[in-house]
DNA sequence: TGGATCTAGAAACTTACCTCA
DNA sequence: GCTGAGGTAAGTTTCTAGATC
């Protein structure tokens, strides 16, 4: 979202963008659903017109200037809403065990009065045995047989036991080989598709319960959004109200910063225009900062842009308006 | 070496059975 | 006993990666 904040007055129009974004979307393995809400201010000192740079670590950063392609003096102003909770993305083809090791165990089971009897029942310690699942095999055949020939879909109901083992199995490889499957499925009495299936389903059922995970996180955080963005709006619309005269820019007082993509040096959020509002209005004249050199830039009536989704701290300045 | 074909495995979707409130 | 919802085993389709020619 990009929210655009004009302020200066008409001979000197100045504007300064202020933008919501959202961070790239990032999990612990890179991809994923870090959140971020990003408030910013942003002159720059580079001159070119509508310009775009990149910052040290790959942010877009555009350049603001007036209309006389005189540098604007910068204004880092940040307000950051960021989850940093470790989310594990949805199981992919491609690297799927890998990701299944971190972070959120959709596997854990419940320990049960039996789990300590399964427990021993380590996949890794078993020993290929003469195929009893074919026991399986011929009774599924004499009850065909009994059912007349006709294929009635008979439902398997597993044991504790096999389910038990199953899950510690799965905990211990999400896929598996062929010696795997047949090793499990003379361990369990099971025919080597039932093991496949089980498998199968167990997957299924995995990432349906991450999807489902994801989804509440990322409506929670939308909602932490929501209320953030509503805080702001209300936030500019006081600052639209007070529209001082008085030069605003004390540069040191704009140091603070809460976005994480910008900087870890930040620790609390300060509402700079606040901020540096009331120090202008106390002492109005003090500060070193090249705002001296423009004071005319809050003095012209305020303008609000519409929303952009252009991605990730790209402030790029809007045509000038005239007011 | 690049493309066509085949195959196995996994995901996605669906069906059907079973249990339980 | 009936019924609907939910869980789950199993069937089907689609996709993809690797092997082979």
């Amino acid at each position: 979202m990009e929210l655009e904040l004009s302020l200066g007055d008409s001979l000197a129009p100045v504007k300064h963008t202020i933008t919501l974004a959202p961070a790239p979307a990032r999990t612990c393995n890179g991809e994923g659903h870090d959140l971020a809400l990003g408030l910013g201010v942003t002159p720059t000192e580079v001159s070119e017109k509508d310009s775009q740079r990149t910052s040290p670590r790959g942010e877009d950063i555009v350049v603001l200037e007036d209309d006389k392609g005189c540098p604007q003096v910068e204004l880092p102003v940040g307000a950051s809403l960021s989850c940093p909770m470790n989310v594990v993305s949805i199981q992919t083809r491609s690297a799927n065990s890998e990701v299944c090791k971190q972070g959120f165990d959709v596997n854990a089971v419940p320990v049960d009065d039996g789990a300590s009897t399964v427990r021993s029942l380590s996949p890794s310690s078993m020993q290929l045995a003469e195929v009893p699942w074919l026991h399986a095999v011929e009774q599924e055949a004499s009850e065909d047989e009994e059912n007349g020939g006709g294929r009635v879909r008979k439902k398997l109901r597993l044991s504790k036991e096999q389910s038990a083992f199953l899950e510690d199995s799965f905990k211990e490889h999400s896929t598996l080989t062929l010696e795997q499957k047949s090793n499990i499925a003379n361990r369990l009495s099971l025919r080597p598709r039932q093991v496949e299936v089980w498998f199968q389903n167990r997957r299924a059922r995995t990432k349906l319960k991450q999807t489902e995970t994801d989804c509440e996180y990322l409506k929670r955080s939308c909602q932490t959004l929501t209320l953030e963005n509503r805080r702001l709006q209300r936030e500019v619309a006081e600052l639209r109200a007070f529209r001082p005269t008085y030069p605003l820019y004390n540069h040191h007082l704009y140091g603070v910063r809460a976005c994480p993509s910008c900087d870890n040096k930040a620790t609390t959020y300060t509402n700079p225009l606040l901020v540096t509002t009331a120090a202008a209005v106390s002492s109005p004249g003090q500060g070193t900062s090249p705002a001296s050199a423009m004071p005319t830039l809050f003095s012209s009536r305020p303008r609000f842009g519409p929303f952009t989704t252009t991605g990730h701290t790209v402030l790029r300045r809007q045509p000038s308006a005239t007011s």
